[in-house]
DNA sequence: TGCTCGATTGTCT
DNA sequence: GACAATCGAGCAC
């Protein structure tokens, strides 16, 4: 499996995101191997976002989007839940919202506490939950693994049906289509 | 030091 | 479809 460089995420963060749809999230920690192809993502531009954790500048929470590109930034959210973003070019971060999971599924089970396949991964809570994803993560440089990282597929992709919609949960810069999926797959988290 | 609110989820109706 | 749970970052004072 061929790792993402630097390269791939400095660039810009709706460029990366789209780029992203297909691409294999992978994390191996004590109880295995666990892989998901990414399904849908969220774009955040650093520059004139209102939406982006960067928007407001530098601050504790945040100083890993200030780092440079291909970093995991983790945060908490709502009291329970952490969501996984990689930072890109110019402080930009992608969010992944939602994986379909292809590798140690019944340890996602176990962990999610739940049978269905499709609801193991299909939000940005959960997927966290599912691979064992904390703040434990937080700056790990996911261009050189071996504990979390993104990789190409092996078999070359059909071309993807990519959609655009609006990004969800947000407040502010509602009006920006930066939320992107593959169309027709079970395991995105809504419609 | 204390208050507010959030890039969500699961449960109940 | 509505709403409570839950806790830490961020901000005001």
């Amino acid at each position: 499996m061929k790792i993402l460089q630097k390269s791939f995420f400095s660039r810009d963060a709706l460029v990366v995101a789209k780029e992203l749809l297909g691409k294999l999230l992978v994390r191996r920690d004590e109880q295995g191997k666990l892989i998901g192809k990414i399904v849908e993502v969220e774009a955040y531009k650093g520059k004139g976002d209102q939406a982006s954790h960067a928007y407001k500048g530098e601050t504790q929470r945040n100083k890993v989007l200030f780092e440079g590109p291909g970093l995991a930034y983790v945060y908490f959210v709502y009291g329970n839940h952490f969501c996984l973003n990689v930072t890109t070019n110019e402080r930009g971060v992608v969010l992944i919202r939602a994986l379909e999971p292809i590798k140690g599924i019944r340890i996602m089970k176990r962990r999610r506490c739940v049978r269905s396949y499709e609801n193991l991964t299909n939000g940005p809570g959960k997927l966290t939950q599912a691979m064992n994803i904390t703040k434990e993560q937080y700056g790990t440089d996911l261009t050189k693994g071996p504990e979390l990282f993104i990789c190409a597929p092996q078999k070359k992709e059909k071309r993807l049906k990519i959609v655009s919609s609006k990004r969800i949960g947000i407040r502010v810069a509602v009006e920006k289509p930066w939320r992107f999926y593959i169309e027709g797959n079970k395991c995105i988290s809504r419609k």
